[in-house]
DNA sequence: GGGGAACGATACGGTAGCGTAACGAAAATC
DNA sequence: GATTTTCGTTACGCTACCGTATCGTTCCCC
């Protein structure tokens, strides 16, 4: 199953799932706050204000205000650290699996409807 | 040359890609601007701010709005229909198409990436 | 235990997006 | 030729994000 696409498809990849995300999202996510949920999601915990700062090369209020704006979606949550009560875990819940999953559906099913 | 991804392999490409984009691009495009953007040049012209809208589904000051903001991006430009001198074309640019061509460049490296 | 460093949150002023509503110009209708 | 419709823009009040600077808390280290 490989990815091999050329650049007019990948394009058109992006445009069809770029599409149909804004017509149908209501939540209408920042390209950084994206990242930052894809991030959480998709790399092994644990993840940190600090850490997630660096990695996206952002300063921290950027992450704390996208935490604090998606928390009220209830895409993540967060929780103090007991081991080390300065830092603050970002913890996943189902509502954030759930958007990504259907973030991952629509690109398969995109992509796949790219190559018909 | 299928395009074939399995869910997992779909996220980490989005998650990729931007996480590159937020990293290098000082531009931030709304998610709105790029799918108008990928809309201008992946279609075939003309593009009308009515048609635009109707098409991502949004009101058209948005439209307006986007393309102003795209316009002193240099990413695209606007010009008074001489048919029907109500309606305004959008025309694209250089720097716009350049700008989608580092994007696709970027997403076929990434997914490229992403079999490995 | 007192001084400093690290961490996340908050404050502040500024900018850019939003939706609704109204506007001017141009075409179409009668 | 006056009225209506169409098209894009602008105005308005609002919300959310931005970067910089500062704050409170917690840990570290001497």
């Amino acid at each position: 199953m490989p990815v091999d696409l050329t650049p007019t498809q990948a394009l058109g990849l992006w445009h069809e799932v770029t599409l149909q995300q804004v017509h149908q999202d209501g939540r209408d996510l920042t390209l950084r706050q994206l990242a930052i949920l894809l991030e959480i999601y998709l790399v092994p915990p644990p993840h940190t204000v600090r850490g997630l700062a660096a990695k996206l090369g952002v300063t921290k209020p950027v992450i704390t205000r996208a935490l604090d704006t998606m928390g009220e979606l209830g895409l993540v949550t967060r929780m103090r650290d007991d081991r080390d009560r300065r830092n603050v875990v970002i913890k996943r819940t189902v509502d954030g699996a759930l958007y990504l999953e259907r973030l991952g559906d629509l690109i398969i099913a995109r992509g796949r409807a790219q190559t018909l």
